[in-house]
DNA sequence: GTCATTTATTAATCTACATGAATGCATTTC
DNA sequence: GAAATGCATTCATGTAGATTAATAAATGAC
């Protein structure tokens, strides 16, 4: 358990890790994502102040995801085995944001997933640039682009 | 904590219960899934024999999904408090189950995620009707049938 | 066993979103 | 402060999968 201080687009995990660690932020925002064989990034989660964030495999397995810092950060570095006993009522509510997240995923159009999205986390609109938005959307850049054109034109 | 015996079809929770219960799989087969506004349902998950299932919220928040029986079942119900004390390594193992899902559902085509689908539950895909599988993947009946046709022409 | 209902398949058409490319801004880098 | 890089926007075209509909096969009800 130690704090680090962490730069803007600074990698702390990276896919095939091992022993991969849970890290709560402090300040600043990190990100965890994975990149398919072509080569595109896939945000799964984004984690300003408080957040905890980590690849939800067993230390011993090589992790999916890659995690990096989205501004300059200060974060506190743990093993897994010390989050559990934590806070399982932090696990539960993340179960509950997957669940959402999923049956959006697999029902809702891009357009209401994104103002889900601005609904849900408006401080990290402000935040990041909108690429990254669209990648957690599931959606590319350009979709993205011509959807806010149509909300605005409204 | 107690045994209830619920026949196929029979339904456990309906979208908007309050105080709702988690239920161990004895035996048989659960399922639990939303419907959308068009009246379309989407599953996000089953439930064999020594599964936990549930919908993630508290008990006082109305809930989002719908629990049936996909098989005549013998089911514990309990409350929601006495689980998470009961196992929260299984609660990891979940959330790392539902991570793969989100990854895919953003960046696998629909015949990646059926193929990982046989793959990893080779026994439910002999116990569900195709269109529970197709809606587990978050596509129709009609898609996933003409996909498995191209799958066979190879 | 017969009829009714649900499930799976096939095909034609439509649509949300991807891809690729061009352009204008805004940032960073030296 | 000029050049380079990254980001957002717009447009033309392509495609995975949705929708609709028709038919066949399987399952269930009586």
């Amino acid at each position: 358990m130690k704090e680090i201080k962490v730069n803007k687009g600074q990698i702390l995990q990276s896919k095939g890790d091992l022993n991969t660690k849970v890290y709560l932020v402090q300040s600043g925002l990190l990100r965890s994502y994975s990149i398919d064989e072509k080569g595109k990034e896939h945000i799964y989660m984004f984690a300003p102040e408080n957040w905890i964030i980590g690849d939800s495999v067993s230390p011993e397995s090589p992790c999916d995801l890659f995690i990096d810092a989205v501004e300059d950060s200060v974060v506190i570095q743990t093993v897994k085995d010390a989050v559990p006993v934590t806070d399982t009522k932090k696990l539960i509510k993340r179960l509950e944001v997957l669940q959402r997240r999923i049956i959006m995923l697999m029902s809702a159009p891009a357009i209401e997933r994104y103002e889900h999205f601005i609904q849900t986390y408006p401080d990290i609109v402000q935040r990041v640039p909108q690429k990254m938005i669209a990648s957690y959307l599931g959606i590319t850049p350009q979709a993205l682009s011509t959807l806010r054109a149509e909300i605005a034109r409204k």
